[in-house]
DNA sequence: AGTTATTAAACGAGC
DNA sequence: TTTAATAACT
């Protein structure tokens, strides 16, 4: 948390920054010359010198929101002379929250811009219950659990109930869960409304699981929430106290929020009315997130005397994009008409390119980057290829890397993803927090110690039985009945080095944490050393040249810079417990496009989500095609459909001047080639504003005749092997037994069947092993 | 105990 | 194509 000083009483803060406010204008918006809104145009004005109730800015795709948003700011503080820290912005990404907060220093001055609480709902969370949380119980210190640590405490529950994880899986149970958090409903209360077996059975999953983050000190993300909204509830005392802190609020994509995120800043804003929702409700793509599009569609409900202010001009994109864009939209049916419009020129049109395959799709999209970048100087910077699944990056990748052309892809998260990574971080979350007992048995034989499975288990039913925490039961082994002398000592060994790293970090149960000014980087090094870490990465084989010891390398570059900004920031001297679990907090909530950086001289790729908010001159959208965009999952839900069309929409909307569209004929899902449907969204544009490309290669047919004579013996045998069992065909497996086939594909070396048997199901079997045997139908 | 081989299953988007 | 879980092997 860099940004910004602890979240205090406001009467302390207007002590200690005496900014000066000599230079306020007469009255609030009066001055037709004042610079702050003189390139501004009537509608864009009118909502930036909105001071008092509420505002509901409806921002079309490109209608300069950003621009209002920050102008608004600049003019409440400069003009009318509101104190930088009574006001609150809400983002969606901290990235954006980052540029939010440079483009206003640019306005105001940069210790006034570092004065504004500009963030995300999560980091807000996280903030608001580091201070306040001892009203609800919580410790002060508390792990961020995120999807792959839910995912194994809900496993953990499972056990525990002696549920299946067959009949009940994890990534549902836990979307259920979610689901529910993001409407307030607690374990109890869904308990008591749970009807179905499903849900009754979620129910004890539910309770469970609170039990298990509870005893580890652990929120999940929207635990970050609903504890918010359950501090405001249950205790006004700390409300008020923020109301008074935060007099002005301004929410950004306010068509994504969610239950709870509407209660809490309903709640903050509640006492002042002073709330700015900014947002579109065309641009509404997080429904799956549990978003709800009502909150932006009933604001003037909720905040009576809104006013409401329509941005309707586009100022980014040409009149074919935009076209292109509006003709979409307007398939869908439940929606609130509104005209967009464009002074722009028309611009080049939209182009739909059509390709045999994904490879050829990949090569079309590079080899036009290429070309504009060589013949009309486009840099790489301004060019962006966007997907509906990540999967479908690779080929792309592949393809701009065999072109020498610089990318980079926008998955922040993928690197704290990778194994060795996860492992360090597990490490330094156990030390900062021993109860975390996730990360705890994630790092207990990681790299291998000596400590089995079988002595893991020995250990946590010590535990148990003795009502202790597993940390504990760490140091208590000696007591413990079962354990040989050898797993004894592994795990002292364990102990001890937890308890040299707790003790550096000031966490020792005997030395009180007063030391400052200490090098986290250090600490982290040393963290890895001594757990084995390392030298594990050095020397794993399954390692492609030393990659896994050099992402060690850039976890540590990480937490240097981490350590530069909290400098440069000029934080008062932290100690090295705080700077740690300051590090893990950042970690936890790093997005996606947090990764991309607009100075990296690259083509940027990312999914269509993540591209919401920003720009690029030159866009191509790919795999246009049945099942992808729209997605499988969203086929006979009107709604899901209509927010496939919106993210579409948004992809459209974010080119500025070139737009390619692209789909293959051919594409291999799955390792299976399938023959593709264009996208029912290709067909919805408007012909005017088009141009259709045949990327045909020169001759298919001899595409085709040398994809066989390629082929190898393995080959061809897999496709003899194909041709005995074609769809239809009935035919036994040892143990799954009677069946018939459904489809078969070869790939490579290997014949898949798809078989429905009678007994078990559908099963996907590799011929070459499943020793399937022919029946003829009698 | 720990490593390696095999096999099934996953993939929807992310704070 | 990659990952997670399980079996087999050292």
């Amino acid at each position: 948390m860099p940004d910004d000083s602890t979240i205090s009483d406001p009467a302390n803060d207007a002590a200690h920054d005496p900014v000066d406010f000599d230079e306020q204008a007469p009255a609030p918006g009066r001055d037709p010359a004042d610079p702050l809104l003189d390139d501004l145009t009537p509608p864009q004005r009118e909502a930036a010198v909105h001071v008092d109730g509420p505002l509901l800015v409806l921002a079309g795709a490109g209608s300069g929101k950003t621009r209002v948003i920050t102008r608004r700011i600049a003019h409440l503080v400069l003009r009318v002379g509101i104190a930088p820290w009574n006001i609150l912005a809400i983002t969606f990404t901290n990235k954006a929250a980052g540029e939010m907060r440079q483009r206003i220093a640019q306005l105001v001055s940069e210790r006034q811009s570092r004065a504004l609480t500009v963030c995300t709902f999560h980091s807000l969370g996280v903030r608001l219950l580091g201070q306040y949380g001892h009203h609800l119980g919580l410790p002060s210190a508390f792990s961020i659990y995120d999807s792959a640590d839910q995912q194994r405490a809900v496993k953990t529950a499972l056990e525990a109930l002696e549920i299946s994880t067959s009949n009940f899986p994890p990534a549902k149970i836990l979307q259920t869960i979610s689901a529910a958090k993001n409407d307030m409903v607690d374990a109890p209360a869904f308990a008591a409304s749970a009807s179905d077996f499903f849900t009754k059975t979620v129910a004890k999953v539910y309770t469970k699981y609170q039990e298990i983050l509870q005893n580890n000190a652990a929120l999940d993300f929207d635990d970050l929430l609903f504890k918010v909204a359950l501090l405001f509830k249950h205790h006004p005392e700390a409300l008020a106290q923020l109301q008074q802190r935060f007099q002005y609020i301004l929410i950004d994509e306010y068509q994504d929020t969610n239950h709870v995120q509407f209660v809490i800043a309903h709640a903050l804003a509640a006492a002042h009315q002073n709330i700015c929702a900014t947002g579109d409700p065309d641009q509404a793509i997080y429904g799956w997130r549990g978003a709800n599009i009502r909150n932006i569609l009933d604001f003037e409900t909720q905040f009576p005397n809104a006013k409401v202010v329509r941005l309707e001009q586009n100022y980014r994109s040409t009149g074919n994009i935009l076209a292109a864009a509006d003709a979409l939209i307007r398939n869908n049916r439940h929606r609130k008409h509104k005209s967009l419009w464009t002074e722009n020129e028309t611009g080049e049109p939209v182009r739909l390119v059509t390709s045999d395959d994904e490879r050829q799709e990949a090569r079309y999209v590079v080899e036009r980057m290429q070309e504009l970048h060589d013949k009309e100087g486009m840099p790489w910077n301004s060019m962006a290829v966007f997907y509906r699944i990540n999967s479908l990056s690779r080929v792309i990748e592949e393809e701009f890397r065999r072109a020498v052309v610089p990318y980079q892809i926008a998955r922040g998260t993928a690197f704290y993803d990778r194994k060795e990574i996860k492992d360090a971080i597990a490490y330094l979350r156990v030390v900062s927090n021993p109860a975390d007992e996730v990360n705890l048995l994630r790092i207990i034989n990681t790299p291998t110690r000596g400590i089995s499975d079988g002595t893991s288990k020995v250990l946590q039913a010590h535990a148990v039985a003795r009502h202790t925490p597993l940390f504990e039961a760490l140091h208590t082994a000696a007591l413990s009945t079962g354990l040989n002398a050898r797993a004894l000592a592994s795990v002292t060994r364990f102990a001890k080095a937890l308890d040299g790293w707790r003790a550096e970090a000031g966490l020792g149960s005997d030395v009180p944490g007063t030391l400052v000014g200490s090098s986290l980087r250090g600490f982290v090094e040393r963290v890895l050393r001594e757990s084995g870490l390392e030298e594990h990465s050095r020397t794993d084989k399954t390692d492609t040249d030393g990659e896994r010891l050099a992402n060690l390398g850039e976890l540590i570059s990480s937490v240097q810079q981490y350590e530069d900004e909290l400098a440069a920031a000029d934080e008062p001297e932290l100690t090295l417990a705080a700077k740690l679990q300051g590090y893990l907090t950042q970690v936890s909530l790093v997005a996606d496009v947090d990764s991309v950086s607009a100075d990296q001289g690259a083509v940027t790729l990312m999914t269509l989500h993540a591209a919401k908010g920003l720009e690029f001159p030159v866009v191509a959208i790919i795999a246009l095609e049945d099942g992808l965009l729209p997605h499988q999952r969203a086929r006979g839900n009107e709604q899901e459909m209509e927010e496939e069309r919106r993210l579409c929409f948004v992809g459209i909307t974010r080119a500025r001047r070139r737009l390619f569209m692209t789909r293959a004929r051919q594409r291999t899902v799955f390792g299976q080639r399938m023959p593709t449907i264009e996208s029912q969204f290709m067909r919805e544009l408007p012909a005017g504003a088009i141009e259709v490309v045949d990327d045909q290669a020169s001759d298919p047919w001899q595409a085709d005749e040398s994809r066989f004579a390629g082929l190898s013996d393995q080959r061809r045998q897999a496709h003899d092997m194909a041709g005995q069992f074609p769809p239809g065909q009935m035919v036994r497996h040892p143990q799954f037994g009677l069946g018939r086939v459904l489809t078969i594909t070869t790939a490579g070396a290997q014949t898949r069947a798809q078989v429905a048997f009678n007994t078990s199901g559908v099963k996907t079997l590799v011929l070459q092993y499943a020793n399937l045997e022919r029946v003829s139908r009698t």
